[in-house]
Formats: C-alpha cells, sequence, structure tokens
DNA sequence: CGTTGTGAAATGATTCACAGCT
DNA sequence: AGCTGTGAATCATTTCACAACG
C-alpha cells in the first residue's frame, strides 16, 4: 500500500545538496532546471539526478526539466526540512560556542532550545541565546520543549556519558562532533561530523599524490 | 614494478579510525588486538577489517591478531599522520577561532601557520597562535611556511573566492567548512566538512522513522 | 583452537542508452 | 529539438567461507 521506498544513503546525501542549490535558483528567479544543469554546479552527472530524483517521486516536464519552485517543495518535504526541528546542545565549550552562534540553524529549521554544560564555571552564561544549565536539567527540558534532536559537542572522553543522558532523556537523533563513535540503542540516529577524520583524510589523499609521482626518487 | 595500488575511498576513512583506535589501544598497553576486537570497537564486521588491512600491507599472526604497536607504526605511515602539515586558515569568524583553539590539530600533526581574514575589523586579532593578517600575504606566507593545506572557515559567498586565493598562492589540499561546493584545478584536493548537510541527514533519518510506523495513524 | 588473508559470491551504486513525452 | 524516466549493463564494495597458519 504504502509506497514507503527505501533511498541509498549516498542518494539522500545528493538530494540535500540538491534541495540546497535549488533553493538557491528558486530564490534568484530561475524557474526551471535541467538535470545536467543541477549536475554541473554539484559535479554530478546528469543521469545520476534524475536517478536520486527518482527515488522521491517524479516531476519534471520532458524537454523542459524541473520546476525549481515545485521539486524545492517536493524535496523540502521529502528530506523534513519543512518541519521545525528543536534540539539540545551539549558542551559549551569552543564547538558549542561556535555551533551556537552558527546563525544557519536557524535558517535550516533548528531551534536549539538548551545548552548544557557539566563544568560549573559555564553555568550561567549565555549561548546561542539559552542560559547554560546543569546536565541535571537535560531530560526536564527535552521534555518540555519536545526536544528531538540532541548534539555533542564535548571531549572524546564524555561522549558516551553525553551520548547515554541523551538518549536517556529521549532523544531520538544525535549529531555528534566528538571524534569518536558513540553507541546508542537502534532506534536512535546518530550523524557524526569528524573534523579529525576530515583532516586525516586530506592528508591521506595528499600522500597519495606525492607518492604516484616520487615513484623513485 | 611498484605496488602502488589504489585504496577505495570508504576503506581509506575506515583505516583512519582504525589508526586512531589502535592508537588508543597501543597507548593504555593492549599488544595485540583481533579483526574482531577492532571492528567492533567502530561498528564493522570482522572481514572487513580484514580486507580493510590488507589494502595497506600484510600483518597479523593467524590465531593472535595484530600487534598494536607494529599495526599503529605501519597505518601511520601509510596514511600520512607521521609527517607534520603545515596549514593555513582563512576565516577567523566563530568557526574559524573554534578551529584555531581546537587542540587536537597539533596533535594529530598540523602546524596553522597563518591566519588570514579579509575585514579590515579582524587584522591584528591573534587567533590560534597568529595575528591575523589580510589576504593580501596569503602567498607570501604560504611560500615562506611550506604550507600544504588551506582551511575555509568563510561564509558561503566567499568561499570560492578563498578557494581560487589558496589554489593560487600553491595550496594543495583544502578543507572547506562552507556549505558549498568549490571547484579547483584537478591536482588539489578538497575535502569538506558541512554541517548543514550532517544536520539535514539526521533530520532526514528522522523522518524516515516517523513515516515507517506513522503509515497510517 | 582462534585468527589471518583471500578468492568467489552477493550486494549495492553508478553509468549507459534509449523509448517516450512536450 | 531537448529532456525525462528507467531497464540493462557496468563497476565498486561488502560479505561469505575456507584453506593455511601459529
Amino acid at each position: 500500500m504504502l509506497e514507503r521506498i527505501r533511498i541509498p544513503r549516498p542518494a539522500a546525501k545528493r538530494l540535500i545538496l540538491y534541495l540546497r542549490e535549488i533553493g538557491l535558483r528558486a530564490q534568484s528567479g530561475v524557474e526551471t532546471i535541467s538535470s545536467r544543469q543541477l549536475g554541473e554546479a554539484l559535479g554530478v552527472t546528469d543521469a545520476q539526478v534524475r536517478k536520486d530524483l527518482t527515488h522521491v517521486g517524479q516531476f519534471g516536464q520532458p524537454g523542459v526539466g524541473y520546476s525549481t519552485v515545485d521539486l524545492h517543495q517536493k524535496l523540502r518535504r521529502a528530506m523534513g526540512t519543512d518541519q521545525a526541528w528543536a534540539a539540545v546542545l551539549v558542551g559549551a565549550g569552543n564547538i558549542g560556542r561556535a555551533l551556537g552562534s552558527y546563525g544557519r540553524f536557524a535558517e535550516l529549521g533548528f531551534r536549539i532550545v538548551g545548552v548544557f554544560d557539566s563544568s560549573p564555571a559555564m553555568q550561567g552564561k549565555v549561548v546561542a541565546g539559552n542560559t547554560v544549565a546543569p546536565m541535571a536539567r537535560l531530560s526536564e527540558v527535552v521534555a518540555a520543549e519536545g526536544a528531538r534532536i540532541g548534539i555533542i559537542a564535548v571531549p572524546r572522553e564524555s561522549a558516551q556519558a553525553v551520548a547515554d543522558a541523551l538518549t536517556g532523556a529521549g532523544i531520538q537523533g544525535i549529531l555528534n562532533f566528538a571524534p569518536c563513535r558513540v553507541t546508542v540503542p537502534p532506534a536512535v540516529r546518530v550523524t557524526s561530523v569528524d573534523l579529525t577524520v576530515a583532516l586525516e583524510q586530506l592528508a591521506f589523499e595528499l600522500r597519495m599524490l606525492d607518492g604516484e609521482d616520487e615513484g623513485e626518487a
């Protein structure tokens, strides 16, 4: 009955990029866009773009392309960006504060409804428009605000404990900035942003390049 | 002649994780580790771990496992983490400053040798132990310090211009924190860390979960 | 025994190529 | 003419399963 089809992970990631690009185009008045144009802007083949888009539905006029506003709306719905998400932030250190003052969160429909830190020194300071509270108050705030997303911005050593606290409080999705894996109950989704991995990946690619033409030196 | 084999991208990413995990274990005195143990710690199957490791060489005693210190050293060499990398940081805003004060960079062998920002208001401030300099001085510093990596920590609108400046200055690898694609000459490697994509990915996964058991409500 | 390294099989993703629509 | 949507073919990655080893 319900055509709830599974969207491959790589395709989902690209759909997010398409959504962003189309939003920009729609805003600047472009009416239609072809799979080729969209692909070129993002470094993807036109066939890939079309295949990806069919995962979420089929709109697009042969001979013309896709209506930007239509596609934008449909993609927003499909990707969950059309609804507002309440999130709590744990960790008011460097990364936490940078995230807190990162304006684009709000634009994307994410609202930070609580900031927590275990350090007494941080208590009472204001981050992202929220007074930093102790971890003890986490559950209470999550429940009161209906937060579904938790952001981990603490050092590696405390990341797992924070993840446990978040899931204990009823959080359903975690954005993890700590350079480690956190294990959570299967119903909870985790997405990681790992700076150190990104850096090492880059170093690795440079290393490969070196190796290629230095073969014998 | 040279067995310069290509390592698949996904495998390379996991190798970085193995490297980190093994470093921790080696430091805490563990002598050997099996593919199963390593995989369990990282959420990967044992077969996957073994296959990945063969891409970089073969060490490991049947019946015993891998020597942590040996494997750690070999992996560091293979991944390029055994050498120091000089990097310049462009953008002294929220993200830039957070990155600058992120202690782990140094641990990983990355040294920030210059911080740049086009805003006159930032000139002269100190970030990551470096006095913020104007973009005009980029090439000079890159050359003098032998920097090979550039970090983009500016808003989307200026990201491409910064990328151009970096490649113009001779940078070979870019770590891009701006929420957009930057195009560069083919010889330059780019790795992106996109906060907004990570968040939307999470929102998307939660959305999928909702859909599944809400099918008819 | 337990564990590695690895071909072979299975799965998954991308690209091709073209029929069909506007 | 130009472009979409898609089955079929290719390519890549993961998993299986097992012989060889300590």
